[in-house]
DNA sequence: CCTGAGGTTGCATTTTTTTAGCAACGCTTT
DNA sequence: AAAGCGTTGCTAAAAAAATGCAACCTCAGG
């Protein structure tokens, strides 16, 4: 765990959002200037094969990250892009659904909301 | 709908798996050796928006594309990033369990499931 | 205190995926 | 035939992610 994955883990803790890596890599530059956003990829990676983030993989976007490494539902916004985290707890019985309809061995699933942050409600209501 | 457009058409309902730009780019282009990769995205994204096929938003991955527009779900080989569709009801009470669990307004959901294809069970068990 | 093996970094570069700019082309319609 | 309009192919480039490598720590063993 050197300084560099430290303060990437702590920026990434500090954001309740979940950012991808050029935000990141911008916030952690303010306290390490000279850091390269090669190095950010690289510990993110790490950080989520470790178990200590999630590499967040919702649909279409950039990757994002998570500092909550345990596993919940999230909602984008279709306009801004926003994302949140769904406090509901994970639906294991969806993976029996599909037991006999599918060839494949299921190991888990990744259950992603769409709408719009309050914010761009308001926005699209008056457009 | 240009000679184009029909074929990339074409193709991607001949594939049942879902294909990325990049794959349906070679297999037009055994028909109109001429073709730019740019007119492929292009086309791509206009059939989406006419709601001809799907633009499928996956975890990570490179776009994909489904020459099926109506709503399905899909599972993800985590080994190889084989596509399959998942043949059982979109279940929309889904999005009724997060009500007051978030300030978006929700419009969807997408719900992709994970795991092992035949052939990387296989492959898994002995590797 | 010195040494060196191992992992990590910063930098530069490359690859991969996607979009944009633009002249030329092919259809209609007149 | 000429004008209008969307579409194409090409080139370029933006965006996102991965990689190669020399230099740099760090820490155990001497």
């Amino acid at each position: 765990m050197t300084q560099q994955r430290k303060v990437i883990l702590e920026e990434l803790k500090k954001i309740n959002s979940h950012p991808g890596a050029d935000e990141i890599y911008e916030r952690v530059r303010k306290r390490l200037p000279q850091i390269s956003l090669g190095t950010v990829y690289r510990n993110l990676e790490i950080l989520s094969e470790l178990g200590e983030i999630q590499n967040l993989e919702l649909g279409g976007t950039p990757k994002r990250f998570d500092s909550n490494p345990k596993k919940h539902y999230h909602v984008r916004c279709s306009r801004c892009g926003r994302v949140d985290d769904v406090p509901i707890a994970p639906l294991k019985k969806i993976e029996n659904e599909i037991c006999g309809a599918t060839v494949f061995t299921i190991i888990g699933h990744r259950l992603e909301f769409t709408g719009f942050c309050p914010e761009c409600s308001e926005k699209n209501a008056f457009p």
